[in-house]
DNA sequence: GCCAACGTTGGC
DNA sequence: GCCAACGTTGGC
């Protein structure tokens, strides 16, 4: 059973566009324990939602894939890297990333506004005021939803 | 650009 | 181990 999850990003960094471009991306900086901590939940092929967050309009822009599990993130030990964190130890990193690759771009992004006002994704975590959580799981049938309005169809297997 | 809500840090 | 202060996230 592969589980499901959203992962943000914002756009001017890094966006679903330049996922496709480059077909495989090391998802790193994620220098929040709760999100590390789901990111080393994830599965090979486990599907994530990625999200553009703090642009206008924030919503889902497209669907990819899990290629590679959890793994030390080399910017926690480069002092040049925004993401550096002298306090962690190469004989212990603290911060993991995952590789995702992308499966396709949403044909309708499927903005905030959106999730927000579609009884069906009642409770999803993305919807709630103050939760900033930047790797977040995502129920099946909330995941299928959003599949839906974004235009996205999973191949049969 | 504002600022509420949050997670982390560090003094004690 | 509490909790105030701080820095950050991210919608608006």
């Amino acid at each position: 059973m592969p589980k499901y999850w959203l992962m943000k990003s914002e756009p001017d960094v890094y966006s679903m566009d330049m996922l496709a471009r480059d077909g495989k991306q090391n998802w790193d900086g994620v220098r929040n324990y709760t999100a590390r901590n789901n990111m080393r939940a994830m599965a090979l092929g486990d599907l994530a939602l990625f999200y553009h967050s703090s642009c206008e309009p924030p919503g889902v822009a497209g669907l990819m894939r899990i290629s590679k599990l959890a793994h030390p993130d080399p910017s926690q030990f480069d002092p040049k890297s925004p993401y550096y964190d002298a306090k962690s130890k190469r004989e212990a990193p603290r911060w993991d990333m995952v590789t995702v690759e992308p499966v396709q771009k949403a044909p309708t992004f499927v903005t905030l506004a959106e999730l927000k006002a579609d009884p069906k994704l009642e409770g999803m975590v993305v919807r709630e005021r103050g939760v900033r959580l930047s790797v977040q799981p995502v129920t099946p049938q909330h995941f299928a939803r959003v599949l839906d309005l974004a235009g996205l169809r999973l191949k049969k297997g």
